[in-house]
DNA sequence: GTAAAAAGCGAATAAGTAGTCGCTTACAAG
DNA sequence: CTTGTAAGCGACTACTTATTCGCTTTTTAC
């Protein structure tokens, strides 16, 4: 009985207890599903780590779905916030510094938040496309597009810009994600180089 | 009602009818799983794309996951064996050429079968470590592993065997995985040059 | 042909699931 | 205090799931 992925809204929380149930159903859930996985965190088990009812769930969320998708959201925007202010240090020094505290910064994030980031990786094909997550990605690779342009003479001429990018931001995007998920026997700080020193090799003349 | 992972074996097919109906399993699991990734994909549904009985899994297969296991099982084979004849062929000429051919090899194989490579992706996790795929990266590892020892002196010097290793490997892995799933708009032979060049920048002097 | 063993069947079981609904409790305004 | 509404409850529904088991059919060996 599952219903449309777009289902219709429940009602709002007016009150300060209900907004504080929704934040406690929000944390539950992400204790859950960080513990259990998605399959494994059925709306009984989320109410009952809230220390709520299920059919309290139902009130502000139209189904199971709705509430992994707040989760996420909660999640992305946390994401953005702290990634955000590190792009604002960053533009002001030399780009390879920037970059790298960017880097490192990315790593260190996703390291404290691995559990979440699995639910991620595993889960985001059968949920769609995560708008809020790409919206952050498609800023961090504008950023990177706006240098490449701006300093193209200083790279490769054979270097076809999108394809670059496909390649910059996956190289970053997918190693980062590896490390934290199958710690391998390799420093934070040892990887923050490597992995620079893979992209800056990769561009440069 | 699931069983432990390692559940008990079951009848051994004897026959050349149920030997048949084994391999009618699991091309029918191949089939629905690629289709309707491992939820979707029920054990009534299998049996019934198989043309038998629900009943008749649970001869040969203790429980579903075994049967998911058969199914990566055997395409993992498969992967080895293509894989293979490609290796004997890469060390007979050039390295850079092999290296080149095998990536090639690689990429266009997960492209035949990417539905099975996101099915592996995206289970892998909840059904432990995948003996077969992981022998068969070994396999790959250990051949550029002592490449990377022979010719060291072409190399970077600060370079870590180990860490180079595990940057090489999971870089042609991760981003070979994505571009087949992802389908960006880079061509087949764009992708292969512009992964070999990462690479080969990465490690040389 | 006959009997034993192998293979196959499918209704039934037991446990879970997401989601609902009529009811009760807590709250806020007059 | 009363009354309308917001919040919360939890047994219940409709359904799906993996797995079982007593039975029938097919094959093999003699």
């Amino acid at each position: 009985m599952p219903r449309p992925p777009g289902a219709s809204p429940r009602r709002i929380p007016q009150q300060d207890r209900s907004r504080r149930t929704v934040e406690r159903i929000l944390d539950a859930a992400t204790r859950v599903l960080s513990e259990r996985g998605y399959e494994g965190a059925s709306t009984n088990r989320i109410a009952e780590a809230a220390g709520i009812s299920n059919g309290s769930l139902y009130q502000y969320f139209p189904n199971k779905d709705a509430i992994v998708v707040a989760v996420l959201d909660r999640f992305a925007d946390h994401l953005a916030d702290r990634l955000g202010a590190e792009i604002e240090a960053a533009m002001t020094g030399p780009w390879e510094a920037g970059g790298r505290a960017l880097l490192d910064a990315q790593i260190r994030l996703f390291e404290e938040h691995s559990d979440l980031l699995r639910l991620i990786v595993e889960q985001i094909p059968r949920l769609g496309p995560f708008d809020k997550l790409d919206a952050l990605q498609r800023r961090l690779i504008d950023i990177v597009r706006v240098y490449l342009l701006l300093n193209r003479d200083g790279f490769r001429e054979d270097l076809d810009v999108d394809t670059t990018i496909w390649i910059l931001a996956e190289t970053v995007g997918q190693l980062s994600i590896k490390y934290v998920l199958d710690r391998p026997p390799i420093p934070h700080d040892r990887m923050v180089a490597e992995l620079s020193e893979l992209v800056i090799r990769y561009i440069r003349k």
